[in-house]
DNA sequence: GCCAACGTTGGC
DNA sequence: GCCAACGTTGGC
């Protein structure tokens, strides 16, 4: 059983359209702890959620996590090499629908969820509960 | 554009 | 160790 997550991201920053283009990419730049320590809980084969932050607020596709944890390339020259680490990411498949946060949050089976009890996480775990109720709700057939 | 949530920084 | 000030995220 893979783990779940989801991944935020501001679409005119890094969309999922280049995502799909890229096909392998280095989720870098996270540079808060909580979201650190779920990238290194993250392990080969877990699936996440793409999220379009701010633009869209929807998530819009699958990723399959091909890479684990090793140090940011980004990171700033004086941090030090464990400080923050990234994963790749290799696009899956989109969502037929998009799921939309205002679908989410209306949506009594997914009370709790980590994307708005702590909404300022950007890389969240989701339970495989409500993984899969998301799938569902997106038509996306695993 | 505003604001709530929350993490970080720095004075004491 | 406390807390005010400030910066950032991200929804509205």
């Amino acid at each position: 059983m893979p783990n779940y997550w989801l991944v935020k991201s501001e679409p005119d920053a890094f969309s999922w359209d280049q995502q799909v283009a890229n096909r392998i990419e280095p989720w870098t730049g996270v540079r808060n702890h909580m979201a650190k320590n779920n990238l290194k809980s993250m392990r080969l084969g877990d699936l996440a959620f793409f999220y379009h932050s701010n633009i869209g607020r929807e998530i819009v596709g699958v990723v399959e996590i091909v890479r684990e944890a090793y140090p940011d390339p980004s990171m700033e020259p004086t941090a030090k090499p464990q400080d923050w680490v990234a994963v790749d990411m290799q696009a899956r498949a989109p969502l037929p629908h998009p799921v939309t946060l205002a679908t989410i949050k209306s949506d009594p089976a997914l009370a709790g969820i980590a994307l708005i009890r702590l909404s300022r996480l950007s890389v969240c775990p989701i339970s495989p509960e409500h993984w899969a109720h998301i799938c569902t709700l997106g038509g996306y057939r695993a």
